[in-house]
DNA sequence: AATGAATGAGGCTTCATTCAT
DNA sequence: TATGAATGAAGCCTCATTCAT
C-alpha cells in the first residue's frame, strides 16, 4: 500500500468510525477523541483530514446523492417493478445497521445546514417521483383518485418512517424486509 | 397569584423555553443559560426545579404518555372511525410547530435513555393496536391478508414518517392535514 | 466585603496576575491556567470576567491615557520645571517593576491593535509636546537650532529607550532615577 | 548551483521567511508551517536545518554580534568621528524595515533565553563603550561632569529608544536618519 | 536531502452544576 | 425561593516534532 492509498485508507477509517459513533451516541455526544480512538489513529490525525468536527458530514452523503435518482428517469413500460427494484437497490447500498441509520437521521437533524441539504434532496426526489406516478396513473397502475404529488409525499414519508422506526429498534431484523413490507402495503393503497 | 401558583408558572416558563430551544438548536447545543435567559429567571433557578438538564425530558412526555392510549382500549363497534378520531386528538394535542416536532424527534434520538423510553412507548402502542386491528380484521374492516402486527408496525411507521418529513419542512402547512391524508392512504391499503 | 466588592476584587486579582505573568513570560507564553492559578481562582472564573484571553489587554491601559497629558496643556512661565515634574509623576504612577514594564512593552508589540493604540497615544503626546517646546524655545530655555518636532521625537525616544533597557534589567534599581538622569542629559543637549 | 550552495540557499530561505514572519506576527504566533510555506519547502525540511523552532534565533544575531564591537577597540585620536561612523555602519547592516526591527525587539522579549542573551550583549557593549567615553572625556571631547558608565547607559537607551519608536512607525522614513539625529542631540548633551 | 503524514501534549473555551448570599 | 459567582471537567483544536518513504 503506497502513500496515497494509505491516506485514503486513513480517511475511510476515520469516516467509518465517526459514522458508527454518531450512530451510537449522536453527533454532539461523540467526541473527536472517541472517533480517533476507534479509528486507531492519533487525535491530531483527525484534523489533518477534516478542518473541524462538523466537516465530517460533508462526506456522509446522507441519503445518497441525486446521482442514484437518475436511474428512475428513463423507465419505460410498467412502473411498479422498476420502483420496487430501485427501492431495493437504494436500501441495499444504504446504511445497513440500525446504528448507522440512526446516525444518518441524527446528522440530518443536527444542524440547519444538513437539514436543508436533506430537505432539498427529498424535494428533488419528490419532483422526480411525480412524473413517474402520473405515468403510472395513466397506465392504470395507480389510482387517479389521489393527486400524484400527495402520493409522492407519502412515498417519502413511508421511506422515512420505516428508516426512523427501524433505526429505533423496531420491526424486522433486516431493514430491507421491513421496507419492502411497508411499500407493499403502500402500493396496495394505490390500487385503482 | 399565590406562592404555589407562582411556582407552577415558573416551572412552566422553564419547560416551555427549554422545549422551544431544543426545537431550535437541539438538546446538546441548547445550554441551561439559554433556557433560563429565555425563561427570564436566574440560572440557579433551573436547578431548583430540575436535578439536571436531562430531567427536563421527564416532563416533555414526548409522544404523550400511555395514558392517552387508554382511550383506545374500550372501543366497541366499528374501529375505523374511532381510530381516525383518536389520531386527530393525538396530533392536535401534540407539538404543533415544525420546530417542536423536530425538537421532540431530536430529543428522542439524543440520548440512550430517551431512545429506549421512546422505543418502549412505541412497543406499548403497538401492543395496544394489535387487538384493535385483529378486531377490525374480524369485522371485515381490514384485510386479513396481512398479519396484524405488521399492520401495527406500519401504522407507527406512517405516523413517524409523517412527523419526520413534516418536521423537516415538507408537506402541508398543517401537520394534521398531512397526517390524515397519509392515514387515508394507509387505510385504503388495508381494505379487504 | 459584599458581593459587588468581591467581584471587583476578583477581577483585580486576575488582572494583576495576568500583568505579572505577561511580564515574566510574555503574552503568548502565558496561559490562562497560569493566570488563574496565580490569582487563586478556577480557570472558568477567568472567562466569567473576560470573553477571551486577548481581552485582558483592554484593561491594561499601557502608558497611561491621554488624560494624564492634559496636565501639560496649561503651563505658564518657565517650561522645564513643569516638564521635570510631569515626568516624575508620570513615571511614579506607571508600572514600577522591571517585569511590569516589560509586560506593557510586550503587550504593545503583541498585536497590531495595541500597537496602533500605542502609536496613536505617542503621536498625541508628541502633538502636545511640540507647542511646549516651541514656547520653551521662544523663552530661550531650549535651543532653536533643532526643530521642535524633532526634539519631541527624541524626548519620546528617550522615554521609550529608558523604559526598554531598564525593563531588560539594565541601569539603576529605580526606574525614576534612571529616567531623570537620562532626561537631564537630554535637557543638556537642548541648551541654547 | 552545486549541492553545498543549494543547502546554504535553502537555509537562507528558511531564515529569511522566519524573520519576516516573526516581524509580522511575533515569535509564538508564527508557526513552522507558515515559515516553510513562505520558504517554499516542506515542513520536515525545517527540522533538517534547525533542531527546534527556537534555534532560529541562534542565527538571527539580533543586535549583531560582539564581533562588530571589536572595531571600536583600537580607536586612536579623536573619538567622536569614529563613533559616528561605527553607528552608521551598525545601523546600515542591521534590520532595515520597521517590521524587522519590531521582530527583533519582539524576539528579544519573547523568551527568557533571548532576553538574557540580549542583556548580556548590551552589557558587553557597555563595557566596551566605557573606556572609549573615558578617553573622550580625557581628550575634552565629552563632559566629565557625568560619569562614563551613565553616559554609556544613555547611549544604549538612545539606541534602543530610536529602534523601538521607529519600529512602531514613528519618526523619519529612514532609520539611519532618525538615529543620527538622535545621536547628534545626544552628543550635544555631552559637550563639556 | 526532501517530503508530509502521524503524533499527542497542551492551549483556549464552554457549560452543567454547586453554593453562599 | 431566587440569584449569579465560582467551579473544574471535558471538549475542540493547534502545532512543534518525529519518522517512514
Amino acid at each position: 500500500m503506497n502513500r496515497e492509498e494509505k491516506k485514503i485508507a486513513t480517511r475511510k477509517k476515520i469516516l467509518d468510525s465517526a459514522l458508527e459513533l454518531f450512530a451510537e451516541h449522536g453527533y454532539e455526544t461523540t467526541t473527536v477523541h472517541m472517533i480517533t480512538e476507534r479509528a486507531g489513529v492519533a487525535k491530531g490525525t483527525f484534523f489533518n483530514y477534516f478542518d473541524c468536527k462538523e466537516d465530517v458530514f460533508c462526506d456522509l452523503q446522507t441519503f445518497r446523492a441525486t446521482l442514484e435518482f437518475e436511474k428512475l428517469k428513463d423507465i419505460r413500460g410498467p412502473i411498479l417493478p422498476h420502483v420496487r427494484e430501485f427501492l431495493m437497490e437504494f436500501v441495499r447500498f444504504g446504511p445497513n445497521s440500525r446504528q448507522l441509520v440512526r446516525a444518518v437521521l441524527l446528522s440530518d437533524l443536527s444542524n440547519e445546514k444538513s437539514l436543508s441539504n436533506q430537505r432539498k434532496m427529498l424535494e428533488e426526489l419528490k419532483e422526480m417521483l411525480i412524473p413517474l406516478i402520473v405515468e403510472a396513473q395513466n397506465r392504470g397502475e395507480f389510482t387517479s383518485a389521489i393527486p400524484a404529488d400527495m402520493i409522492a409525499d407519502q412515498a417519502i414519508q413511508t421511506y422515512m418512517g420505516v428508516s426512523f422506526t427501524w433505526g429505533m429498534g423496531m420491526g424486522d431484523d433486516k431493514l430491507i424486509t421491513q421496507m419492502v413490507a411497508s411499500f407493499e402495503l403502500f402500493f396496495r393503497g394505490l390500487q385503482p
